[in-house]
DNA sequence: TAGATTTCATACTGAACGGTACATAAATGC
DNA sequence: GCATTTATGTACCGTTCAGTATGAAATCTA
């Protein structure tokens, strides 16, 4: 293990001149935009403002930078849907806002269309063991989180009866990755936000 | 225009050695497996058994025949899922056939997973506008499609009451969509089922 | 058979690719 | 200060990329 992120201590040598999610941030834009093979190292290296030796060094290569990309950009983009799943309100509303937010994630004006992940990374996950697994365990993340949350409202009493919360963690799960795909494809947020009611409807109208 | 497809006359230099299905069958595998980016022309033209100015000649260049072994691929792959709308079976069986048939086409041994529509050329749209517009349409062709069985089946009485056909083609397009992207991250046929179980229950279980 | 026409295989082009060697710059430890 | 350590910038490596020029081969018309 290298001493870099030991606490206090300051490192010996020259210090990094970049911050490492400042320059992820760049990457995952041109990874989201580009895909995997798409994405050369100089478009990488001119978002990031950084030069090859120095991404060499703090990411191994150009798979080891996507890898780090993905991962940033789970902890971030992701990570503002799962907060919808904290909110206090009843599950209707919560997975009513959930499709919102990734709708409004997967069109936002000024980033790629969809999703980093359920698009652009699945592409290059046909030849990468290692990333389709990785992929396979995240998906398999979201269920559990969103499940999580319908379990204590099961035991709250406020889902619907009948309705299995890990079986509708998977469904909910499995509308975003629609609305990420028709995204990519160009839907527009009316378009998807009318497909995510039909499922709400679906899901919680009926007793 | 060239006179390539004149009816019965025949050409008049040396004829074409290859058979145009046939190679796009072999460039399919390539864009579907590798993407649109990671298929080099030695890829293509090897898995084709053609060389690099037979390919040129017949699509124009890398991008014509993408998007030629997109089509092909809808023409064949996505065939064989709408064969199934034309049975003559109830629509919760319509649909239940349909989720195998999509199930089975996403985790078939020796192929790529996933689908080269909905996984991979979604992936090369984000920067080729008439691309994702081709795309956004056959999604629209395909919501379409199933809506088109499902009106026969409101007609006919069969459709439970208070499902809208199109409504409902929307959201079977879009559990397929789910399907894919989770094949192309490794999940099992069995898992995958079990999903679209799920949700032929909760399309037709209530009334 | 002679000439026209089209496809084929070989070999090549300049550009772009991922990755790295090396010298320099900037910090620490003594 | 001076040696040590680490990061940076430049410039380069061999390979692979998409696309093409050229001439030989194969079929047609006449």
């Amino acid at each position: 293990m290298k001493s870099k992120e030991s606490s206090g201590k300051r490192a010996r040598g020259r210090p990094v001149l970049f911050d490492r999610d400042n320059v992820l941030d760049a990457a995952v834009l041109v990874f989201w935009e580009k895909g995997y093979d798409g994405s050369s190292l100089d478009n990488l290296t001119e978002a990031m403002g950084i030069k090859r030796p120095s991404l060499y060094a703090a990411f191994g290569n150009k798979r080891g930078l996507f890898e780090a990309a993905i991962e940033r950009y789970a902890s971030t983009r992701g990570g503002l849907e799962f907060g919808v799943l904290q909110h206090d309100n009843e599950p209707r509303q919560v997975v009513s806002d959930f499709f919102k937010m990734s709708i409004s994630c997967a069109t936002e004006e000024g980033k790629p269309r969809g999703c980093m992940i359920a698009n652009v990374a699945t592409g290059a996950a046909e030849n990468d063991e290692l990333l389709r697994t990785k992929l396979a365990n995240m998906f398999d993340q979201t269920d559990e989180g969103i499940a999580r949350r319908f379990r204590a409202d099961e035991e709250s009493g406020r889902l619907p009866e009948g309705l299995d919360p890990d079986t509708l963690a998977q469904m909910v799960h499995s509308v975003i990755h629609s609305i990420k795909t028709r995204a990519r494809a160009g839907a527009t947020g009316e378009q998807l936000s009318e497909i995510a009611g039909s499922f709400v409807e679906m899901f919680f109208s009926k007793k």
